[in-house]
DNA sequence: ATCGCCCTTCCAGTCACTGGAAGGTCAAGG
DNA sequence: CCTTGACCTTCCAGTGACTGGAAGGGCGAT
């Protein structure tokens, strides 16, 4: 299977795929005797597997991880669980840092009149910082 | 006033200031007979006013957009408020989008079991999606 | 033989810094 | 006067995870 038809079944990019081979996240591909590289089936389910993790935030690194964890028949469960609740604080921390952004921002549009005067609550808020 | 004071001052690291320079969001400071770089008060207030928008999520080139129409005694708060509230709607499409990551994610951990056993409904559901 | 699409490599750019090396400056203490 | 230590300078390289593009070769169908 060529490149592309990877690409399209396992949604990641060809030139993803060649950056992830490049970095060591998957192994280097066969080639034809053209030199194009060539995949089985076995390399679309690795790649769906990392499309998935990284959708779901986990970083290249974390992916690799849980890739070896994935190929270890003898693996513990509770080291996956680490990994992904780990993540799981990562995620809400962000979260919460993002809401708290919102909340600030919202409060400082709400209070612009948005007109074309230059009286600007948002710009004095970023000034002063008297919005908190 | 030396580079170090102002970014004790500002909170903006002398490292990220010089960056700030050479990019242009703000303009080459003055130079002492030395060659330091050299800065007022109001370069002080201007390095204040890019670390509060920086930490509210608005991107260097928002925060150069913003930098002008706060400069501009002319502006329309019409033009401010447009930006604020762009940003205002990323910053609320990715929390939606870690919110999802969140609710799979939790899913995912909860239902393993984080034993010595290699069953791990994580490891399962990255590889099939089973899990929406 | 030619067309269009696929593949290859390599280099550069993104975003916003951050780290580090090599060297110059300044103020205080001995 | 000299040294020490904390500051400053420039320049180069690296981060994370790709993404775009150029230059060149291959493949299948007409």
């Amino acid at each position: 299977m060529n490149i592309g038809q990877v690409a399209k079944r396992s949604g990641v990019p060809a030139k993803t795929i060649r950056y992830y081979e490049e970095i060591g996240l998957i192994p280097p591909a066969g080639r034809t005797a053209a030199g194009y590289r060539d995949y089985g089936s076995t390399d679309v389910e690795t790649l769906r597997f990392i499309q998935r993790a990284r959708s779901l935030g986990f970083s290249v690194k974390d992916v690799a991880d849980l890739l070896a964890l994935w190929r270890d028949r003898e693996r513990a469960s509770a080291d996956v669980r680490a990994i992904a609740q780990d993540h799981v604080r990562a995620v809400e921390a962000k979260i919460a840092e993002l809401e708290e952004m919102r909340r600030t921002l919202t409060a400082l549009v709400e209070r612009c009149s948005g007109d074309d005067r230059p009286d600007c609550p948002i710009l004095e808020g970023l000034s002063d910082a008297r919005c908190h």
